[in-house]
DNA sequence: CGAGGTGTTGAGATTTGTCAACCTACGTGG
DNA sequence: CCACGTAGGTTGACAAATCTCAACACCTCG
C-alpha cells in the first residue's frame, strides 16, 4: 500500500523511465519475454549496475541487458545448482535469497529490491548456490554473464562498477555477521527496519512506513531469530513506542529510538 | 620465529616452490619491501589468484604482481579507513579480519591462511572496511587492483578467475550466516574445526591435526558466541571423545562424529 | 621468578527457543 | 456476498541454551 498509490508521474524518471512501474506481464507461464529494456532510460540507473557509467558506455550496456524476466509471487527465479548463466536486476518486486544445508537447515541471505543484483554467488562454481523467491510478482532484468563479462573487458568503467558491486555485496555481508554475531533480538530487528527503511527511501518511499513483503519466520531466518521471538520485539516495540505494527503495515515512530538500540552495544 | 632463520639462498629459488617456505623478513619496521616475487612459480598457484591460468597469462600476472610485504604477528596489514589501493594474498602466516560498528562491536568474519585474498572490501567504497591482523609474522604478495583490473582487462582468464574469488567469498559469507543464524554453539564449533582442518589439509597439512592460531574470544568472536561458551565446549568435545585438547593443539580424533553434529539440525 | 594474557570451570542470571492456544486476515468456493 | 479454511501472527508458560561474573589454572615471555 506504499508503493501502489503513487501517482504514475513520479515512476517515470524523466525522459521516458519505464521502470519502477508495473509492467505487461507476458502471457502466464511465460518465463522470460524480450521486452525492450534500455538501462539509459532506466530510472533505476542511480542504484543499479550502470551508477557512473558514461552515455556511450550505457548504450552499450543497453545491448547487453536486453530481455526481461517475471516472476510470480511466491515462483523461484533460480533455485540452489541451478547451472549459472545470467544475473537478474530486480526491477520490481521484492525478492528472498535463502541457502540451506543438506540436512534441512535453511537461512535467508538477503531481501533484494528494485535496483539490486541478484545471481552473484553462482559466478564462483558455475551454479546458483542459493534460491532466489520472489516475495510479490517482479519483473528482473536478465544480464548474461558471458557478455557481461566481455563487454566489461572493454569498458573499464562498467568492470569497475560490477566490481564495486561484488564487493559492496561482500561488506554487506559483513554487516549482517556483525548482526548475527553480536547483537540481541531488539537491535537486530531495529537493524533490520533501520537499513529497509533507509533502501525504500533510497527509492522514492516514505522512510517510516513501509510494507513488509515477508513473513515474521523470513524475517526470523535472516536474523537468525525464531518467528516468535521477531513477534514479541514488534509488540515490545509497539508498547515502547517505536513503531505502529499492524500485520505487515510498519510505521516508524521514533527512529532515532531504533538508532539508539542498534548502536548501544552492551553497556 | 617463523621466518627469520631461513638462509637467503631458499628465499629466491626460482623453479623450487619458494612459497609456504619461510622468507627472509625485511628490516624490522619495513613495511613493504621489493623482493622477487613470481606467481608462476609459486607453490601456491594452484589455491590462489592464478588457479586456471595459462602458462602466458601466469607471466604477466608475475608483472603485476612484484612486491611483498611483512607483517608482524600482531600488527595490522590495514585498517577500516585506509584507502584501498591493493588486493594481498596470503603467502605464508594466518590473517582474522574484523569489522567493528562505532559503538564498539566488534565481529571477526573471517581468518585467512596461505593463498586467500584479503581486502576484497575494500573495492566497493575505495577504503578498507575491516582491519586485517596477523595472527602470526605473515609474508603476503601485493596485487596493485588498478593494474589487476586493467590486466584482467586484458585476459580474460584472469578477470573470470577474479570473479569467481569474489563469488566465492560471497558464498562463503553466506555459509557464515547459515551458521550463525541456524546452528547452536557445537555445531558452530564442530563446523569452524572442520573447515580448518580442511583448509588445511589443502595446504600439505595434517587433516586431524591442528594448532589454533588464533584466542577463544577470536574463535567466539567469529561464531557469536562468548569465549566461555567456546572453551567449554572444546571440554565437551574432548570429553565426548571427538577431540583432543591441549590449550591451541587440536587433535580431532572422531571427524565424522564433528561431521555428524554439524548435520544434525534439530530433529 | 613473576606478571599478564589466555584458558577452564562453576553458579546463577538472562535471553531466546519451544510448545500450545488462540486470534486475524485473506482467498476460495459455495 | 458470505462462510469457511488456512496461512500467518500473537501471546503465555515453561524449558533450554548461552551469557555473565568470578575464581582459579596454565603458559609464555621478559
Amino acid at each position: 500500500m506504499n508503493d501502489t498509490v503513487i501517482p504514475p508521474s513520479e515512476l517515470e524518471g524523466c525522459p521516458g523511465g519505464q521502470p519502477l512501474q508495473p509492467l505487461k506481464r507476458a502471457a502466464p507461464g511465460t518465463r522470460a519475454s524480450a521486452l525492450k529494456v534500455a538501462c539509459s532510460s532506466c530510472s533505476l540507473r542511480e542504484l543499479c549496475l550502470p551508477v557512473g557509467l558514461s552515455r556511450s558506455d550505457l548504450e552499450r550496456l543497453d545491448t547487453l541487458v536486453s530481455t526481461r524476466r517475471s516472476v510470480a509471487r511466491g515462483d523461484l527465479l533460480f533455485r540452489a545448482g541451478d547451472a549459472f548463466q545470467s544475473l537478474y536486476a530486480v526491477r520490481t518486486g521484492f525478492f528472498k535469497t535463502c541457502v540451506s544445508s543438506e540436512d534441512g537447515r535453511d537461512q535467508v541471505t538477503g531481501f533484494q529490491m528494485a535496483g539490486e543484483l541478484l545471481g552473484l554467488d553462482g559466478i564462483g562454481s558455475e551454479r546458483h548456490n542459493c534460491n532466489a523467491v520472489a516475495l510479490e510478482d517482479s519483473q528482473l532484468c536478465v544480464i548474461p554473464y558471458d557478455q557481461l563479462e566481455a563487454l566489461s573487458r572493454e569498458f573499464g568503467e562498467l568492470q569497475r562498477q560490477f566490481h564495486k558491486i561484488m564487493s559492496r555485496e561482500i561488506v554487506r555481508d559483513h554487516g549482517v555477521m556483525l548482526l548475527l554475531g553480536s547483537m540481541r533480538a531488539e537491535e537486530r530487528l531495529a537493524a533490520f527496519l533501520l537499513n529497509l527503511a533507509q533502501r525504500l527511501q533510497a527509492r522514492g518511499f516514505s522512510a517510516s512506513s513501509l510494507v513488509l513483503r515477508m513473513t515474521r519466520e523470513e524475517i526470523g531466518s535472516y536474523l537468525g531469530l525464531k518467528l516468535e521471538t521477531v513477534s514479541r520485539t514488534f509488540s515490545k516495540f509497539h508498547d515502547d513506542g517505536l513503531l505502529e505494527v499492524k500485520q505487515r503495515d510498519i510505521h516508524i515512530l521514533d527512529q532515532e529510538g531504533l538508532q539508539r538500540l542498534v548502536n548501544s552495544a552492551r553497556c
